[in-house]
DNA sequence: CGCTTTTGACCAGCGC
DNA sequence: GCGCTGGTCAAAAGCG
């Protein structure tokens, strides 16, 4: 459909190419900047508030498998949902950031359970999990392999909790 | 003592 | 049908 606002060219141009390598599975809505995502008050702000960084790019990834009009609908009420179990629209969200060290304090706890190599990158992935019990979030960090200084975090899903105080 | 991290293996999906 | 890549789980170790 058409897209509302695409950001400035040269995100969409970044992004593009990584997404387009890696996240070829997914679909990519929408590609904004900090300022538009803020704007979007749907978008999963507890994941972006506590972002402590300077996120250059962003991208939001929505991958849903039923092929709905509208896979942002259900952002509006994630929470306390327990019995849901069909309609969960995952909310992925890709922050480009640069930076000498991967693991960004954002404000909650993870735990890491798994590290990958990518054959198409010298660097590996690290998958982390919210360490909050019921909290289906997950985090995804990895290298850019164009821009080694870069670091690209992948937030899946939304906080079903408060942030970690 | 509890929790996080670490590494390998296993599994699923997709491509060829 | 097999192979490859990516993703997750699981057991053990390390650290606070």
């Amino acid at each position: 459909m058409s897209s509302p606002k695409f950001s400035t060219q040269q995100d969409t141009s970044e992004l593009s190419d990584y997404a387009h390598d890696q996240m070829s599975n997914f679909e990519l809505s929408e590609f904004l900047t900090f300022d538009e995502w803020v704007a979007l008050e749907d978008a999963p702000s507890s994941i972006a508030s506590g972002y402590a960084c300077n996120p250059v790019y962003r991208a939001r990834v929505v991958g849903e498998s039923g092929g709905s009009s509208s896979p942002r609908e259900e952002l509006s009420g994630g929470e306390g949902e327990e019995g849901r179990e069909k309609k969960e629209t995952k909310e992925r969200v890709a922050f480009k950031t640069k930076s000498e060290i991967e693991i960004l304090d954002d404000g909650y706890k993870w735990r890491k359970y798994g590290k990958k190599m990518m054959k198409n990158s010298p660097n590996p992935r690290n998958y982390y999990r919210c360490s909050v019990e019921g909290c289906p979030v997950k985090k995804r960090v990895e290298r850019d392999r164009d821009d080694p200084r870069y670091v690209i975090t992948t937030y899946e899903g939304i906080h079903s909790h408060h942030s970690f105080s």
